[in-house]
DNA sequence: AGCACGCCGACT
DNA sequence: GTCGGCGTGCTC
């Protein structure tokens, strides 16, 4: 429509706003806006809209528009939350396709996308700030609402409503928001607690050279607060630099120097010292550290970037292909600069294991202030004003995990994909399942931005893409300066299991090779990716198994807490005593976990210190970095560990890895367990030897002349890879199709057995028999009593992807109102893994 | 997704 | 006779 004639009457003028509402509704919704607000609003900005009854939610403009809806009556926006956009007009471009190809709603992707604290909901509550200075006014409403919040603590918005005898509390809140008397928290959140360091500084009299003699001189008679003072001045040399002194010293350097803790509490008492606090970051780390780096690369490193600069002039993606311990870091870290300093944003994208590690502290390190963390560990406050600083231009360089590819840039020039391989960055439940390495590649695209692809062990869809010259490709086969791939050994548990070499699950030939190392001081890894001490317990005399009761999979038997628990649903219940079957109370536990390893591994070497790390002994933040710190400091011997050793963690000592259960891995029934064990097993090998010597890597298997142990042995991914396209091809595997696993789920079997089998003829018959794959039972047929049956779509290449995904939301949509589908929930996964 | 409206069983 | 089970459909 004609602009002028839309205002041309004064009905028409009306100003209406499309809204894009974080729920799984394919719609956006249309709100009136009040002609005060009719300047204001614009595409991108935030509002606050009653939806339904009752609900009150956050929404984002996505068009401004004249035209009053003709089947209903628009409901007034209730709040405007900002200023100017905080989404941009390409995050909701980028929304749109992550919706329409990941088969989702552009709600979903809103909803994962905006980090809680920019989505203010009715079940937001509200708390007093504790910050608060008395002195502002506050109305009579808002003392009223002030002073209920001390009584009770928080407040949720209905409360506040009812209380203030108001239809809708948001400018009330809003009001008391700006005047700093209260914050608004979401109950479902953990409230935000920054991380408080102690320091300890001189008062700002002593700050003058002459005070400060003068007091040196009076304490001489008093050794120990001497001691405190001279201690303080060998870190911060305030006689030199006065200024220093206003960031003063950590306190607990002082308990660790062995000084006297009474006489600090003297000089603070004295007001010779004053103690304060700092918010520091997660990382521990700040501007402080900051060493403007000017690394040299080298030879290998160099060609590497080189070329990835070369490729970058005709492709838009590069694959690097860069053996563990290559120093892919260092070839990142230039290319980071480079963007940077050409005045782009980069985002540099990490698998959530790794993200907390040594990477992140080497890169705040080197780029300060520049750099912003996005990362789910951190407080829901940290990722809201990573977002803001980004729409503000603040950080250019953002690290962060999957979602951080929604995150508001503007003019981004690089993307950093580390790691590419890692299933982690694909999102598997809740919707939208994306894969955050897929979406980065087309928000590089939108954004005329570069994209790198890192890994040792590439996935073999995207080497194929490499080999296919989508994308370029670029390989480092060298270690970095004098570190050598290490030996791998195979240690044939079959066989020794004959011979009678074994000793528990370890064969006699492991242990002595952890022996040899243990007695020449050297540090060894013990991987079994199975946490708990035994993954089942079965009674002898009658062969039942403990079995969760909600889900389909045994009880693993946690020592520690004396529970069994279900990794599934998280029930967990005491050890029994006798069997439930037969009541015999010969119960074994049977299998091996990591807890079952640490404690064998102590009774084969009762010298060594033995430590484990999993899931369960790094739940709490400081358990991990003491764990780190003891492996660090080399108070550890032998570290048993789950997947989280292999990925990211540096271990400098270390110089034997051992597997303990290779099988698994390669028996996994799905078309990719042999790419994803040639992974891993080279990922947990890697950590081996990164220092000069040659590092030694054990792997007990119990089918030794497997051939996937040839390229492991070679470090061969070449021929893994050959070998492994080979097979794709001929069974129409990715990367030669396209996957998309649908799956029913109910409480009741038999209704998920019947709508499955429904939905699968309708989809044969539509779709034709070659491209439908089942119905068949996953390999946990039930979950938190809810049973799932899968069927898989196979799209060969070169089918219109996007027409095709249509008619499959179409027929999946009639289909599941059929009376055979009622009340079976289907759940839909592009690209599944 | 929630939540209200709506039609059939075990309770004061 | 009512309370409440969760099936269905709507939300601007």
């Amino acid at each position: 429509m004609n602009e002028s004639t839309a205002l041309s009457s004064s009905e028409e003028s009306t100003v209406f706003v499309d809204a894009l509402l974080p729920l799984p509704i394919p719609r956006y919704f249309t709100y009136r806006v009040p002609r005060a607000w009719s300047e204001v609003v614009q595409a991108g900005i935030r509002i606050v809209v009653p939806f339904g009854s009752s609900k009150v939610l956050t929404a984002v403009i996505v068009q401004v528009h004249h035209q009053p809806p003709k089947q209903y009556q628009a409901k007034y926006i209730l709040e405007i939350l900002d200023d100017s956009p905080l989404v941009t007009a390409s995050q909701i471009k980028l929304f749109h396709w992550v919706a329409s190809y990941y088969m989702c709603y552009r709600g979903e992707v809103f909803q994962i996308a905006l980090p809680a604290g920019l989505k203010i909901s009715s079940q937001s509550k509200v708390q007093i700030n504790p910050a608060y200075v008395v002195e502002t006014t506050l109305n009579e409403k808002e003392q009223l609402i002030f002073t209920a919040l001390q009584e009770k603590g928080s407040m949720s918005y209905d409360e506040i409503a009812q209380l203030a005898e108001l239809k809708s509390p948001y400018h009330l809140i809003k009001s008391l928001v700006s005047k700093q008397a209260v914050l608004i928290f979401d109950e479902l959140k953990d409230r935000y607690t920054p991380k408080v360091m102690r320091k300890i500084r001189l008062a700002t009299a002593y700050e003058e050279k002459e005070k400060l003699v003068e007091l040196i001189q009076q304490l001489e008679s008093k050794p120990k607060q001497l001691a405190i003072i001279l201690h303080y001045l060998q870190f911060i040399p305030v006689l030199r630099n006065a200024e220093t002194n206003q960031k003063g010293l950590e306190k607990s350097s002082f308990s660790q120097a062995d000084l006297s803790e009474s006489s600090l509490q003297t000089l603070i008492k004295n007001k010779v010292f004053e103690s304060f606090e700092v918010i520091v970051s997660r990382f521990g780390q700040d501007a402080e550290d900051f060493i403007p780096s000017a690394f040299e690369l080298n030879q290998a490193q160099n060609k590497a970037y080189q070329s990835i600069l070369n490729q970058f002039q005709e492709k838009d993606v590069v694959l690097l292909h860069g053996i563990t311990g290559s120093g892919k870091t260092e070839i990142y870290i230039k290319l980071i600069q480079e963007a940077l300093a050409n005045g782009s944003q980069v985002l540099y994208l990490l698998p959530e294991i790794a993200l907390t590690t040594q990477i992140v502290l080497r890169l705040k390190r080197i780029f300060g202030e520049q750099v912003g963390i996005y990362h789910s560990k951190f407080s829901d406050n940290e990722r809201v004003e990573v977002w803001k600083s980004i729409v503000e231009g603040k950080y250019p360089f953002v690290v962060g995990v999957r979602s951080s590819v929604f995150l508001p840039f503007s003019n981004l020039g690089l993307v950093i994909v580390d790691e590419e391989h890692e299933s982690s960055f694909k999102q598997v439940d809740p919707a939208p399942r994306y894969h955050a390495r897929d979406v980065a590649v087309v928000l590089a695209k939108q954004q005329g931005a570069k994209v790198l692809l890192g890994s040792a062990t590439p996935s073999i869809e995207s080497y194929y893409q490499a080999k296919e010259g989508k994308y370029g490709l670029v390989a480092i086969k060298e270690r970095f300066g004098t570190a050598q791939l290490p030996q791998i050994t195979l240690l044939d548990t079959k066989y020794a299991q004959k011979m009678k070499q074994m000793k528990g699950g370890f064969s006699v030939d492991l242990i002595a090779a952890l022996e040899e190392n243990f007695n020449r001081g050297k540090q060894s890894l013990l991987f079994q990716n199975r946490r708990g001490y035994s993954p089942y317990i079965q009674c002898q005399d009658c062969d039942w198994i403990a079995t969760c009761n909600q889900c389909d999979v045994s009880l693993t038997f946690h020592a520690r807490d004396q529970e069994l628990r279900c990794h599934y649903c998280g029930y967990r219940e005491g050890l029994l005593r006798r069997c439930a079957a037969c009541g015999s109370t010969q119960l074994k536990t049977m299998g091996y976990g990591t807890e079952k390893l640490e404690e064998e591994l102590q009774l084969h070497m009762p010298d060594a210190r033995i430590g484990r790390m999993d899931l369960d002994t790094t739940r709490s933040k400081t358990a991990f970095t003491s764990l780190l710190a003891e492996i660090t400091s080399g108070n550890i011997d032998v570290l048993v560990g789950t997947q989280m050793v292999a990925k990211g963690l540096d271990f400098e000592g270390l110089s034997m890895v051992a597997i303990f259960d290779a099988d698994k891995v390669i028996n996994f029934p799905d078309f990719r367990a042999h790419e994803r064990a040639f992974q891993l097993i080279c990922q947990v090998a890697g950590r081996a030897g990164r220092r000069e010597e040659q590092g030694q890597v054990y792997i007990q298997t119990n089918q030794p002349s497997h051939p996937i142990f040839d390229h492991i042995l070679q470090n061969n991914y070449e021929a893994m890879y050959a070998e492994e396209i080979v097979e794709r091809e001929g069974y129409h595997y990715p990367p030669f199709s396209r996957l998309i696993k649908l799956t029913l789920r109910n409480i009741e079997a038999s209704r998920v057995e019947t709508a499955a089998r429904h939905l699968g003829t309708a989809l044969k018959e539509k779709f034709g028999h070659g491209r439908i794959l089942g119905p068949e039972k996953p390999l946990i047929e039930r979950i938190r009593n809810q049973y799932a049956m899968e069927i898989l779509i196979k799209i060969e290449k070169g089918l219109a992807l996007a027409k095709f995904k249509e008619a499959l939301r179409e027929e999946i949509d009639i289909q599941s109102s059929h009376l055979a589908c009622k009340g079976v929930q289907i759940i839909l996964d592009v690209d599944c893994l």
